[in-house]
DNA sequence: CTTGCAATTGACCGTTCGGTCAACTACGCT
DNA sequence: AGCGTAGTTGACCGAACGGTCAATTGCAAG
């Protein structure tokens, strides 16, 4: 219990705090190191490459997101649509947050990666894509418990659910490009009132 | 008229041409004079420095997507709802086309843009704000038509002018992370149904 | 014909980039 | 005690980065 993988951690999590407030490109492996209080010969025997290092650091932020914002937000003690306000709610609280520390909103860091990275690295792409499903799916979950709950019926989950997650990243792109968080709340009213019809067949 | 301006705007072209496919940050300026035929020294001729050109490469965007997209997407033949799915199409078309050119698609340049330097850049954040704006107001024109067309009451707006941009930013994301233009057209059919409701008083 | 200036050229600057490597240290196993 | 190996170190690589500059060209106005 010394230190162990303890040095790996140190990197993913200045790495990830690093480009997650700046970008991916803006940040160089010297400084991630500088950081983390690594060598650089050290980074590279954990990490081969900066592009392997980046999916490290998004299967960390999936887990962070996961604690601090899908976990609380979409717990059973509400109804199904309430749960989706909540969910701007805690969307908007961990924005605030964030901001207050960096001075600056940050956004959605899967986003962020998304659009500097997806047409440059196939890799990173398919990665994110991954993520952007996992993040549908909780939202599919909900969707059916709502449908269940009679909240709401015909409408097709799926589409509704990646509409849903799409609203909900360009609205954090307008909270980073205005700076300013309260965006999202004015926004968020629209999120759980989107719907995709079936298709007639 | 032999070439008068036309390097500056040769050089322009390439640079977003360039920087629109893959980053800003990934796209040298060696790069984009050699893609322009122009040699580095007179590239700081025109531009005193990267960033400025970034400025002038967002207000050429800027008529680029006024021309091909808001103005025939917004042509006052038809009834202001259909103006609205009818620019989804009109983005589906251009995302297709540039699409084939390409072999990816691309997304919004101030989308992508705007992950990418916000947080680094409060000057091009500023700007990529007012073109933001500009095409809400657009938005906003149009929810004023459908008022005035009694197609819809009740409404807030500019709030409703800037969900829908926030909508079609995301709509633009996921098509882009997934590399496939028909998921614009999948979630288009939400994006003229989004209303947010002024405050109750 | 000359003067003046915008435009162009190509060599060059220091810095940083991602990545490599041989040597060394520390520690668990037998 | 001796060995193997994971971890660490610091020096180093070629390439690319954004940007500079003095010298030259081409053209338009006086």
């Amino acid at each position: 219990m010394t230190n162990e993988q303890d040095t790996r951690q140190r990197i993913i999590a200045s790495a990830r705090d690093l480009i997650y407030s700046r970008s991916y490109a803006d940040v160089g492996v010297a400084e991630i190191c500088e950081r983390a209080q690594v060598k650089k010969g050290s980074f590279y025997h954990f990490f081969p490459s900066k592009q392997e290092l980046s999916l490290a650091i998004i299967d960390d932020l999936r887990v962070v997101m996961e604690d601090r914002v899908l976990i609380p937000a979409f717990a059973r003690d509400l109804t199904p649509l309430k749960r989706l306000q909540r969910y701007v709610e805690t969307l908007y609280e961990f924005q605030r947050v964030a901001a207050t520390t960096d001075g600056r909103i940050l956004g959605c860091p899967f986003g962020n990666l998304a659009l500097e990275l997806a047409t440059s690295d196939d890799i990173i792409r398919h990665k994110l894509e991954g993520v952007f499903a996992g993040i549908q799916a909780r939202f599919e979950n909900v969707l059916s418990d709502a449908e269940a709950a009679g909240e709401i019926n015909d409408i097709d989950i799926p589409a509704t659910a990646q509409a849903m997650l799409a609203y909900i990243e360009g609205v954090l792109m307008m909270a980073k490009t205005a700076n300013d968080p309260t965006v999202i709340r004015r926004l968020g009213s629209a999120f759980a009132n989107i719907r995709i019809q079936p298709l007639a067949s």
